[in-house]
RNA sequence: GGCCCGGUAGUUCAGUUGGUUAGAACGCUAGCCUGUCACGCUAGAGGUCGUCGGUUCGAGCCCGAUCCGGGUCGCCA
């Protein structure tokens, strides 16, 4: 028998009456009627109320616990009175009649705020007393979810037949992508380690080993600025690879993962499989954006080709995109001019014309008086619309007005509240291209070097280097990117060819990713894989919009840990160790 | 680094055109109270209004600078 308990706090019922029982926790409330006094025992579990009352010694010592202290109390079982029945917790028809109690860590300071108050406390003083904000349900509920989603997580992974392996936290360097995170060496003075950005290396060399199927609940580090989805310097994924496999193959597992997962912990609506899959060229024009929220009812549709010959000159050699709003007619003139508004200030765009098409067709609006009849009557008749509906005109050059246009789609539904309510709309976005132009005008790629072109060494000789696509993929979920993977390229010769378009040479190759490269050269497997966001896929299942809220001990948004003080200051012996000299700007 | 929002009691907040002694709720302290469960009642303590400077007869309020926090852009292969 357990020397501080015989039962946890949330399960005591009528069962027990009678039995003499012991519960530890914190004390939640103390309830003082004046000789007959209350108290609520909480831990993980639950509630239970324990009673004393009488002129006894210890009614008047009870009343003086400072609440959330620990006890440990022991006592009898009692069936609580019809009336006096809490169907607010499960303990709430019973009651401890309390022989002993024992003060098992006393509160001696102030509490900084209150615990289990519903009002929001200052987000510094959260961090600097994590283990008291733990204390509330909230916050402690979103912990516990997230122990229930990775080990679902890692259920199916296994269940699937993929093998977990651990990969190295202190590692080398990569030169592509994020910051990293470096780690001085001591026997090796100038030499540094680096934290991985991600195990990506380490798992492809798995599939050259012969590792069929891996996985990993990664640590991943970056040290890049927060956002309020985005951890600062650490996060965790979902980290996948295949072997002898295709797009399809992974979208197939990671497609059987997920709606699991969505569907274990939430009610709300979630994509069938197989989630659509949309190419990265019309997602960007249908909806401006290469993570599109589906809730969003709205759709980007190209006009560039009618206003070639409106003379209209905001929109001529501009590319022209519109936005149809249906059943408009009782939208005041306040709210265009607030979108106006909007698209100026807070997009960069120019302007943002809009119409409403009245009675017979007749279009109302700034912009009204510059199209002609024809166009008009071709305008209503590509787009779809109909009397009633309002028209929003987004012009700007190409690679600006998607992203703008993108944005005037979000804002409309978020100020007419459009999102379709309590669903969870899934996509595959595909077809990335391979390279971009940079803002020198040079050909680099456009998401990661590693990834397979499609069409192989052959698209790469034949092609535009601008036309290849890439086997690229992110899914996205609600206008958020979960995950984002492709089929990777195995082949060096392939490799060598698509940096060389990139303008690098084969030593960039071997100097910059030395193993890799190497092992591609001893019989490597066509492999593909994924990593979805182990942190924010529990920050969509728990509602939560910051991702702070589903990580136990997070950084605050400036990467500094307000419990445990880091990053700190360390001694000279310390330093003198790993063979550093600090050149910091003296602080005025 | 840029931009936006914020900083008033332990906590969450209010504070009117610049005008007497800066308020409320919760918490805290003391007292009363035998069926509460957000117990109730009475009394009390608690404030360099983030900091510095300016304008003014007078600043929580206006102006400037600065610090801190959050959001966002950049960044995140």
């Amino acid at each position: 028998m357990n020397e501080y308990r015989t039962h946890n706090c949330n399960e005591l019922s009528l069962k027990n009456v009678g039995e003499t029982v012991k519960i530890a926790g914190w004390i939640q409330t103390i309830r003082d009627l004046g000789g007959l006094v209350f108290v609520d025992v909480r831990d993980q579990y639950g509630i239970t109320q324990a009673v004393i009352s009488g002129e006894d010694k210890l009614v008047d010592e009870i009343s003086r616990i400072p609440v959330e202290s620990t006890v440990s109390i022991s006592g009898k079982v009692r069936k609580r009175d019809e009336e006096t029945i809490n169907k607010n917790i499960a303990t709430g028809e019973v009651e401890v009649e309390i022989e002993e109690c024992e003060i098992l860590g006393k509160r001696t300071r102030n509490l900084p705020f209150e615990i289990n108050e519903d009002k929001e406390v200052r987000e510094d003083l959260r961090l600097q007393y994590r283990f008291l904000d733990l204390r509330n349900d909230k916050l402690k509920n979103n912990i516990l979810l997230r122990a229930k989603v990775i080990q679902f997580l890692r259920n199916q992974m296994v269940d699937r037949g993929f093998t977990e392996v651990q990969t190295p936290i202190l590692t080398s360097s990569s030169p592509e992508g994020a910051r990293d995170y470096l780690v001085p060496s001591r026997v090796h003075p100038g030499k540094f380690y680096a934290l991985p950005q991600a195990p990506q290396q380490f798992k492809q060399l798995l599939m050259v080993s012969g590792i069929d199927k891996y996985f990993q609940i990664a640590p991943c580090f970056r040290d890049e600025d927060a956002r309020a989805d985005r951890a600062p310097g650490e996060f965790y994924q979902l980290d996948m690879e295949m072997a002898f496999a295709t797009q399809e193959d992974v979208f197939e597992v990671m497609e059987g993962v997920i709606y699991n997962t969505f569907k274990e912990f939430t009610n709300k609506k979630i994509s069938q499989t197989p989630f659509t899959r949309i190419p990265f060229e019309e997602a960007m024009l249908k909806y401006g954006s290469d993570k599109p929220d589906l809730r969003n009812p709205l759709i980007i549709q190209d006009v560039t080709e009618i206003f070639q010959h409106v003379e209209f000159n905001a929109f001529k050699g501009k590319i022209v995109r519109i936005i149809v709003l249906p059943d408009a007619q009782d939208i005041p003139r306040k709210f265009y001019d607030g979108m106006v508004d909007f698209a100026t200030s807070e997009c960069g765009a120019k302007g943002l014309a809009w119409l409403k098409v009245n009675e017979g067709n007749e279009l109302q609006g700034p912009i009204a008086k510059f199209i002609d009849e024809e166009s008009k009557e071709k305008l209503l008749k590509q787009i779809g619309a109909k009397v009633g509906d309002s028209l929003f005109f987004i012009s700007d050059k190409k690679g600006v007005v998607e992203n703008i246009a993108g944005q005037i789609r979000s804002e409309l539904a978020n100020r007419l509240d459009l999102l379709e309510k309590d669903t969870f709309k899934f996509c595959w976005i595909v077809d990335f291209p391979m390279f971009e132009l940079d803002d020198e005008g040079k050909l680099a790629f456009s998401h990661n070097p590693f990834s397979m072109p499609q069409g192989g060494l052959k698209a790469l000789e034949e092609k535009n280097p601008l036309e290849v696509l890439a086997y690229q993929y992110d899914l996205v979920c609600n206008g958020v990117e979960l995950s984002s993977g492709a089929v990777r390229n195995h082949d060096p010769e392939i490799m060598i060819k698509a940096f060389d378009i990139a303008g690098y040479t084969k030593e960039t190759i071997e100097n910059k990713f030395p193993a890799l490269f190497n092992a591609f050269h001893y019989g490597a497997p066509p492999h593909a894989g994924i990593a979805p966001g182990v942190d924010r896929m529990i920050m969509i299942l728990a509602d939560e919009p910051n991702i702070r809220e589903v990580i136990a001990f997070p950084m605050n948004s400036k990467a500094q840990d307000l419990l445990m003080g880091a990053p700190g200051n360390v001694t000279e012996k310390q330093l003198r160790e790993v063979h550093i000299k600090l050149d910091v700007k003296k602080e005025k």
